[in-house]
DNA sequence: GCCACGAACTTAAGCGCTTAAGCTTACGGG
DNA sequence: CCCGTAAGCTTAAGCGCTTAAGTTCGTGGC
């Protein structure tokens, strides 16, 4: 007894039960002046007891945007589930969107050339009213192809790669700077940062914050490569732990790398943090169950989602494009930091 | 130097310069018959000079679909961040929709009215053209309303709680037996199951099949009610760990209780697996890094995703609904499940 | 050589909104 | 008492597609 599809509400149905036009149907849900109150009252209960919801097709036909925004995630499936990121981020863009019934588009874009499609195609078919970058690299096509198709788009990343767009940064030097100077001021005099892929701006940026702020103390620092993957934390970990005299404090660029550091030290007969300090970027729950629980940079990324929507918001209500910066992430210590051993 | 909106390019632009008429253009780009393999051609290589992508809201302004299918979300935004299961959903889903160009509307509701209002919403306003409902309850109010207003559904879990919908169901059952004999054949006499909510459909599939799979070979088994919480999760094992005669296998509903127990043997002095081995549902990269390395009962989310979506665009195009069984979870054995203790 | 037929193509009628423009009506100032 | 004005409301013209219905034309059967 399958309900056979019930009548279609239309405006037509409203201002007929309501006992006007449809222009002033329409005036009235949009809260728009040319109505009296009365009508307006009138039109919003019958619309109400109808449950009628405008078709957004034939609304943003008529001219009004699509009401969505669009989010590509230029990642691995596989990788997607490790990272805890995405879904705060997501979390936080609904926060901003949901109380104005804005929707959100999403794509899972496995390859770069996808994604730029993806967003090719949204903005052509007008599906989205604009979209949010997130990951960005140098001379990113995405950034390229919002330009050239003018497209509103927010970059969350840093603004020298956002190309005049409108962009929202984090402070990833003064974070790193935090780090160094944690480690420092638990005595350590020989770190190594494990970054993330060069083509990554903020990873340029925390190369050069990490740089500066060794050498302002006088350290012994160096900085490996990394993919963030596990297994290339794991075994960069191995690798720089081998030597005859290795450094006493580790900075990894991800939360993943740094737990698989935890695991290639012990191995190593290494005790954390006796022997070495650990800090990880990127604190989530992972950083907080594991043992030893770890010392963490972290900030909050559902402000930060819900602050991006807020600024693609206002970059499609045609206000000009600048670059906003989020709170700057924070250190947070936990048991994987020490005192460093003492020089034999 | 903003470049000023560029002209908008429509089906009738593409028409001119194809030199034939919007209706040959739109049976071309469709794929219909009734137009001559030159003209098809002549129209694609058109359109694809033009850049030209069909606007979504004409086209589904006409009758076609809206190219769109919605998932809520309806988890607080806060435990999302903790739950990888979603996001390996999303991408699961998304390797469906991608392929056939269509998208996927996201919206992260923190009530379940809200979640029912959206979904209403975006039936309503034909935003979508079928939903995926996953976390569903006992008369789930969901279930009630897109029965009522006849959207397309496909309901993730249990057949008994879909009311006739068509629904996609892992053989928990099954699963949870195969735990269980795993404790057993390693000797285990005594163990407790750290369930979820009741509410939850598969909880009561769970506690059943703990039941009888324990009855079945005669051991001393008992079941404790928990949130999934971290917190929940660490005091319910203390608890039951601290009695005189604990027991030795512990089987829990998720992956971030059972390594809150893990935190929680530790801190009552016992070894795991020496004294106590743990079983987790909902293997995660968490299980794989935590030491020992947890035991746990996971299946490909990725393909469940898939198998989702795929199975949502069948009922889309009006396939009967009928339940569908996806891969059953396997026992990943690891290092926190060992031979029972000797009786003392 | 004529006609029926089907393939290829075009015309035009919507789909359900928004909004500019036109129309009423009531009202107050000169 | 007349007219300009403005508020309230309606009419109707799109927005860019899809598709039923109509038109044209080449082809083959008789």
């Amino acid at each position: 007894m399958t309900s056979t599809s019930r009548p279609r509400v239309t405006i037509a149905d409203v201002a007929r039960e309501a006992q006007t036009s449809t222009a002033s149907v329409s005036y009235a849900l949009n809260g728009r002046p040319g109505v009296s109150l009365d009508t307006r009252a009138r039109v919003l209960a019958v619309a109400a007891r109808l449950g009628w919801s405008p078709a957004s097709a034939a609304r943003s036909l008529a001219g009004a945007g699509s009401g969505t925004i669009g989010l590509v995630l230029a990642r691995d499936p596989r990788d997607l589930a490790v990272e805890p990121f995405y879904m705060q981020f997501i979390a936080g863009v609904e926060a901003t969107l949901a109380p104005r019934s804005m929707g959100l588009l999403l794509e899972v874009a496995p390859t770069a050339v996808a994604e730029v499609e993806a967003i090719r195609r949204w903005h052509m078919s007008r599906r989205v009213d604009g979209v949010l970058l997130t990951d960005v690299i140098a001379d990113d096509p995405r950034v390229e192809l919002v330009k050239e198709i003018g497209a509103p788009a927010v970059v969350v990343g840093d603004p020298s790669e956002a190309a005049g767009l409108t962009s929202l940064w984090t402070d990833d030097a003064a974070a790193t700077q935090q780090a160094v100077e944690h480690l420092v001021s638990l005595g350590h005099r020989r770190i190594t940062r494990f970054a993330a892929p060069g083509r990554y701006a903020y990873t340029v940026i925390r190369d050069a914050a990490f740089e500066s702020a060794s050498q302002a103390v006088g350290i012994e620092h160096d900085i490996v490569r990394t993919d963030l993957s596990l297994d290339s934390g794991a075994d960069a970990a191995r690798t720089v732990l081998s030597v005859s005299r290795p450094p006493s404090g580790l900075l990894f660029d991800n939360d993943v790398m740094a737990v698989a550091a935890l695991t290639a030290a012990h191995d190593l007969g290494l005790s954390v943090p006796g022997d070495v300090s650990i800090v990880a970027w990127d604190d989530s729950l992972l950083c907080q169950l594991v043992t030893p629980s770890l010392t963490a940079l972290g900030h909050d990324v559902l402000a930060l989602g819900a602050h991006a929507a807020r600024r693609l918001l206002d970059v499609i209500d045609g206000v000009e494009p600048a670059a906003f910066q989020d709170a700057t992430p924070t250190l947070r210590v936990r048991a994987s930091t020490g005192p460093a051993p003492v020089e034999t």
